[in-house]
Order: C-alpha cells, then sequence, then structure tokens
RNA sequence: GGAGAGAUGGCAGAGCGGUCUAAUGCGGCGGUCUUGAAAACCGUUGACUCUAAAGGUCCAGGGGUUCGAAUCCCUUUCUCUCCGCCA
C-alpha cells in the first residue's frame, strides 16, 4: 500500500499517476490525507490525557509506598473523569485509524514514468521480439490434439477427478513438465538465486501482505474450516516470509525462486481462452522473487526480464515483450512487463510471464524493511516474475515443434527429458 | 483428536499488581590497551507514533479487571511434553 507521506507531499502528482492507470476515485487521495490529519491530531488529544493519568498512577504507587493512603485516595478520586474524557477520543481515533487503513488498500500503486498511458491490451508497448516462428506442415494441431495424439495430458480425466482445468499429465507429458520445471529451477539458481519450496497454502495475513487482499478475494481458493486460502502464485508465500523483518544492508538484495502449484479459480472465463492448457484452475509455475535496496530496484527488473527472455530463447520459442499500459497493469505493480509466446497452431500469442516492480507498495504493507548505511530504517523494494509459468509453455512447445512424425524437445531439456524427440 | 505446561528485547533467561524507563548473560556496535589481533576493561544496543521537544504505544494476537498489568481473568493462535492416529 502506498505511504500516506508520499500522498500527502505530493498530492496533484499522485492523482496524475493514478490517472494514467485509469484510477476514477482520485477523491480517495484527499480523503486519505484528511483521515490522516484527523487521526494525528485525535492521536495528540489522546497522549496528553493518557500521559496525565500514567503520571497520577506513578504518583499513587509513591505515596502508597509512604503510607499516605488519604493524598493518594485523592488523586484516584480524579481519575475517572479523565478516563471518561479519553473514552470517545479513543473510540474516534480507533475509528480514524480503521477508515485510513481501509482506504488506504483501496488504492492501487503508483506507475512508474515509464508506464504507458492506455486502457486495454491494445495499448499495451512491444518493446522486444524474438525468436522464429516455425513454418508447420499442413493441419498442425493445436496441442489439445497433440496431447491426445501422444496421450500426454488427459483433460477428460482431469474433470471426472476435479472438474475442468484441473488436467491429468501422463507419461511423457508429466516427464516433459518435470523436465521443464527443473530446467527453469536449475537456471535460475546458477544466476544465484535461492531455491525456496514454500507452503502452498496460506493464512489470511500473507494473502494481505501481497495484497491479494482486498482485491482478488474472489480469485482464491479458500479453506473455510482453517481460513486458509490456496496460493494463487508462491509470490505470496515467497515474499512473506519478509513480512515484518527489518534487514541488513549487506543482506540485500535477496534473491529467492521456487516450484509451486498455483490455483485459481478464475470465474467467469469460458470459450477458445480455456482450451487446452490456455487457462486452468492448478497449473505450476516457477517463480522469482527479489527483494532490493530501492535504488536498485529498476536495474533488478531490466536483469529479472533479461532472465526471463534468456529462458525462452534457450527454448527456442518465438516471444515478445510487452510493456504493460496504466489499463492493464496490476494493482500491486509499477511497472509490469508481460511475456507472450506464439502458439502456431492456435496462431495466438499467449502470456508465459509477467515481471513486475512492486517498489515499495508490498513492502509498506509486509512492514519489510532494511537498516541503510546511516542506521536508518527504511522500506526495501519487492520484485517478482515468473520463470516460468508452465502449461502455455508446454502447449506451445507441443505446437510449434511439432513434425510429422513426432515432437522435437529443445536441446536443453535432453539431459532432463532423456530423450530428444516425443514419438 | 485428548490431557498438561508454556509464549518476555537478535538469542538465552529473570520478573508473577506500583520508580519495569524490563535484571543478568551472550551476541552486535563504539572505545581503551596493542605493531595487528585476541583477551580484559569501559560505554552503548529494538520497533511504531509524533517530532522542535515532550509525550504516547509495543512483554504472542484480541478483549476484560484495576488509579496502576509483562504480572490477575477470558479468548484466539502457536510451541513443548505425554497419549491416540498417521506418511
Amino acid at each position: 500500500m502506498l505511504q500516506v507521506n508520499v500522498l500527502r507531499q505530493n498530492t496533484a502528482w499522485a492523482k496524475e499517476r493514478l490517472a494514467i492507470r485509469n484510477f476514477k476515485q482520485l477523491e480517495l487521495v484527499d480523503e486519505i490525507v484528511a483521515l490522516d490529519d484527523k487521526r494525528k491530531k485525535l492521536q495528540l488529544e489522546f497522549d496528553t490525557i493518557q500521559a496525565k493519568i500514567n503520571c497520577s498512577s506513578k504518583d499513587i504507587g509513591k505515596l502508597m509506598g509512604q503510607g499516605k493512603k488519604e493524598e493518594a485516595d485523592a488523586l484516584k478520586a480524579e481519575i475517572p473523569q479523565l478516563k471518561t474524557a479519553l473514552e470517545p477520543i479513543k473510540e474516534a481515533m480507533q475509528f480514524a485509524e480503521k477508515q485510513l487503513q481501509d482506504a488506504l488498500v483501496l488504492l492501487p500503486n503508483l506507475p512508474s514514468g515509464l508506464v504507458p498511458p492506455g486502457k486495454t491490451p491494445e495499448d499495451n508497448v512491444v518493446v522486444r521480439q524474438g525468436g522464429n516462428t516455425p513454418t508447420l506442415g499442413t493441419n498442425p494441431l493445436p496441442h489439445w490434439d497433440l496431447a491426445k495424439k501422444y496421450n500426454l495430458i488427459d483433460f477428460e480425466l482431469g474433470v471426472k477427478i476435479t472438474g475442468s482445468g484441473f488436467p491429468v499429465y501422463i507419461g511423457k507429458g508429466a516427464r516433459l513438465q518435470r523436465s521443464l520445471i527443473q530446467y527453469f529451477l536449475d537456471f535460475n539458481t546458477a544466476a544465484g538465486y535461492t531455491e525456496y519450496i514454500p507452503p502452498f497454502v496460506v493464512n489470511e495475513d500473507s494473502a494481505y501482505g501481497t495484497g491479494q487482499l482486498p482485491d482478488k478475494e474472489g480469485q482464491m481458493y479458500f479453506v473455510t474450516e482453517d481460513k486458509f486460502y490456496l496460493i494463487p502464485t508462491s509470490e505470496v508465500p515467497l515474499t512473506n516470509i519478509w513480512r515484518d523483518v527489518i534487514l541488513k544492508e549487506d543482506d540485500l538484495p535477496i534473491k529467492m525462486t521456487a516450484y509451486s502449484p498455483c490455483f485459481r479459480r478464475e470465474a467467469g472465463s469460458y470459450g477458445k481462452d480455456v482450451r487446452g492448457l490456455n487457462r486452468l484452475h492448478q497449473f505450476e509455475k516457477v517463480e522469482i522473487v527479489q527483494v532490493t535496496k530501492p535504488e536498485n530496484s529498476y536495474e533488478t527488473l531490466d536483469a529479472m526480464v533479461a532472465h526471463v527472455e534468456n529462458l525462452l530463447q534457450n527454448l527456442g520459442l518465438p516471444y515478445r515483450i510487452l510493456r504493460l499500459c496504466g489499463g492493464d497493469m496490476g494493482f500491486t505493480s509499477a511497472l509490469t512487463y508481460d511475456f507472450e509466446v506464439f502458439s502456431a497452431a492456435q496462431g495466438r500469442w499467449l502470456e508465459v510471464s509477467s515481471v513486475s516492480n512492486f517498489e515499495n507498495y508490498q513492502t509498506n504493507r509486509l512492514k519489510c524493511r532494511f537498516k541503510d548505511a546511516n542506521g536508518k530504517t527504511q522500506l526495501a523494494h519487492s520484485l517478482n516474475g515468473s520463470s516460468l509459468a508452465l502449461p502455455r509453455i508446454l502447449g506451445s512447445l507441443l505446437e510449434n515443434n511439432q513434425t510429422e512424425h513426432g515432437i522435437t524437445i529443445p536441446e536443453v531439456l535432453w539431459k532432463y527429458f532423456g530423450a530428444e524427440e516425443i514419438r
């Protein structure tokens, strides 16, 4: 969430930034500053009266110790009226605090200066394109047909066991998926990321900490019995490792990577968007997360983009990198690059990664801070990206690499997959 | 799941109704000494709010009793021990 002081000191600028992402309730910024003013005023009143009570209580203690019971009783008699005066102030203060908090979580992050204006995905800017689109033979098959032909994935079986959007990977399909996961993790750890296996369900504090709550409440599966959320991405448990932590400057940057299944309800999705592996309720993903010093976060973002780009190049997939426009960006992001691969048989670009800098939006909520060289505590910056989401990579790999007699496996996967081709 | 015991500063650990502004030890930081280091000795040591300062808040979370709560009561969560179940 945003810092009130930033909004207070740069009110007009903050509104301009929010307008870039087509945020409508700009008056919320003024309301927040007003609420904070109110809160401060009440806090001061509260503190003044509380100080008097504390002082009297100490005096009573001393008097009792000296056996001056009557003087102590006289002092005691003064306190009830102070407490009576305190009560409404306390309530008003707590109410103002809650209102402030409730308002703050409604504000999305401020887009960085690089974010292009725009409302829809059409307004995203292609910053780079790479790889070659293959020339497929006649009647290229979409991946769901290839999956059936080579017995790699059974979608109907998933429907039987759970429901739509929960595919069952079988044999070489499962093996290919595992090969990709292992390749991604090895590639990430070679680049200095530490591998984690985090919990796949999280509590409310964690879901709130990275901003999934209250924004994406309906997107997550919820275990009512224990009040746990199934993670929509391992970003949630990974970033929350640093909740309520004050780091040393030397600890930064923190580089983490994790494989996890991801669970998303995706309510309301339908049609060709959800066909095959295009959109699932459970999918696999390898994630990278970094926590950095504020002054380094944008060069870190560039490094993460280059890192993900390398992965796609190594897999030989045709890709493009988009800088998301204000209207298409995530709630908590300041700048996001999306990666799409071209799935040749479907003839569509599919999103396979999203790399974002959250600046201190997440860390402010998480209270993830570090002590700088001057001993001052300040908020760190957090970033994350998919490296990579598996289903669409798998789908496009099947489609782009299909031949007359099988599917060729990219060379980087040979040692994991144990073969150069699926026949 | 049942019974019992606990949760205190970076860590260990005292405090169980009133100078707690939380003892003590370890660790960290600074200094003295030293060619340098170690040892020894001396000093220092959290967060939030507010900030000119004072003040206020924080002893797992929430609520209560009291003039006054780390300390008493209720409640939630977590940890440990024993039993049960189990990969």
